[in-house]
DNA sequence: GACGGATGTTATGAAATTGTAATGAAAATA
DNA sequence: TATTTTCATTACAATTTCATAACATCCGTC
C-alpha cells in the first residue's frame, strides 16, 4: 500500500487510473494540472507520481525537473522515441504510452514501488522468504517465528546486503540512537538469526567490525 | 562506467548491443546461453544484466528467478502484455521489446544504473578489487580473506598511493596514535598483504623509510 | 666482496574477539 | 495478577588475530 499522485487532465482517464490502483490497495490522489500537482506533492508527499506529459499550464517535463527524490512513472500519448528518452533522462523511473492497459500500469507501479523500497514487499533467498509488510519469515514454506528485534535486525541486514555493518551502526538502527547497551547484545541476536533461519553462511562475521549479509 | 552482462543467443544482436554500450563507456561481457550466463554472473559479478527471454537451454525467466540483487533489464521479442508483466513481477528492473532502438536501450541502461547505484566505493588494480563498504577484497573474482589490520593497512596504502609512508606514520594510522610497538610489526603485515594478494611489485619497499603503494 | 644494518619469512603463544548457552529481569499478553 | 515472551547480560568456550622473536636474505657502503 502506497500513496500515489495521479496527474492527468483528462478526467475519465484520471478516474479510471485512480479506481484501478485503489482496487490493488493504494491510496490515490488525483491532480488535474501542473500547479495543482506541485502543491499536492508538497502537502501530501506521495510515494509515487504517475505523471502525464501533456498538461495545461506546466508540462510534465517541467514538473519532473522540479522533483527530487519522488519516483515518477511518466505517461505520454506520443510514441516518439525522443520523448521517452527525454523522460528517462530527466530521471523518470518508468514510462508508459497511451493508450495503455491497466494491468500493465499496475504491474509497473508495483515494480517501481518495489524498487524504491518505500513499499517493500518480500525478499527471498535460499529457502527463506521475508515478508516485510506482514513481518513474517518463512523457511521452506513454514513460518519461522522471529521476535521483533530479530526481524528488525534481519530487515536491516537485508536492506544493507553486501555491506559491512558495524555493531554500533546496528545498535543505532535496530535499537535506539542513544541506546547505551553492550555491543555483545548484537552478537547474541545475530546468533539467534543464524540459528533460527539456518543461515550460517549468509550472515558473515566481519572481524573487529560487525556483520555482513551476503547474497 | 559499469560492468554489463549481455545475454542473447543471436550473435549479431549481442555484438551490436555490446558495441553500443561499450561506446557509452561500459564494460560488456557477452553470454550466448543460460548456462554460460549463470556462470558468468557468478564469476564476473556484473552491475547489470541485459537478459533475452528466449534463450536455448535455460530461459531468461528461469535465470531471473535464480537472481537476487543484480538489476536486470529484460529483452523480449514477444509484445504480449503477459510476458512483460511476468518479467516485472519476477523483479526485473525494466524491460524492452525487440526490435528496439539503441538510443532507447542505452537510456534505459543509464536509468537503471542511476537507480541502483549504491555507493560502490571500490578501488581496482591488476586482478584485485577492494570494496571499502563491504570490506571485501577480491582477487580474480574470488574473495581474499584479510584481517582487520591487513585491510586497514591496504586502505591506508591505497589512499596514499605513490607516496612513501614511514613505518611510524603507518603505525600511527593503522594502529593507535600512541601505540608503542615494534615497527617490525608493520613489516610483517606488509608481507602478509603482499603474500595474500600476490602484489609483490605494487607494494614497494622504501629502504630505511617504509613502504609505498605504486599504481 | 665483506661487513653491518635493514628487510623478508616463518612460527608461536598470548590476547583479543566472537560463538554459545544459560539466567533472571523486564515487557507483553492473557 | 499470572503466565508467557522477549531480551540484555554474563560466563565460558572456541576461534582469530597479531606482536614478537628468531633466523634468513637483501641492500648499500666501504
Amino acid at each position: 500500500m502506497a500513496k500515489l499522485l495521479i496527474v492527468d487532465d483528462e478526467l475519465p482517464i484520471n478516474r479510471l487510473v485512480c479506481k484501478n490502483l485503489t482496487l490493488v490497495g493504494h491510496e490515490c490522489i488525483p491532480a488535474y494540472d501542473g500547479v495543482q500537482a506541485l502543491s499536492l506533492i508538497k502537502s501530501e508527499q506521495p510515494d509515487l507520481i504517475i505523471l502525464d506529459v501533456m498538461l495545461p499550464g506546466i508540462s510534465g517535463f517541467e514538473i519532473m525537473k522540479l522533483l527530487n527524490s519522488v519516483p515518477v512513472i511518466f505517461v505520454t500519448a506520443k510514441t516518439g522515441l525522443d520523448d521517452r528518452i527525454k523522460g528517462l533522462a530527466l530521471g523518470a523511473d518508468d514510462y508508459i504510452v497511451k493508450p495503455f492497459e491497466m494491468a500493465e500500469l499496475t504491474a509497473r507501479v508495483q515494480a517501481v514501488l518495489r524498487r524504491t523500497k518505500r513499499d517493500a514487499d518480500t525478499f527471498s533467498f535460499d529457502d527463506i522468504t521475508v515478508d516485510f509488510s506482514s513481518r513474517n519469515v518463512y523457511k521452506n514454506g513454514a513460518l519461522a517465528v522471529l521476535t521483533p528485534k530479530e526481524f528488525s535486525l534481519l530487515e536491516l541486514l537485508i536492506n544493507n546486503r553486501n555491506l559491512a555493518l558495524s555493531r554500533e551502526k546496528i545498535l543505532e538502527k535496530v535499537w535506539e540512537y542513544d541506546y547505551c547497551g553492550d555491543t555483545r547484545t548484537v552478537d547474541v541476536h545475530v546468533q539467534q538469526l543464524r540459528h533460527k533461519l539456518g543461515i550460517k553462511d549468509r550472515i558473515k562475521t566481519v572481524f573487529k567490525v560487525g556483520y555482513r549479509f551476503e547474497i
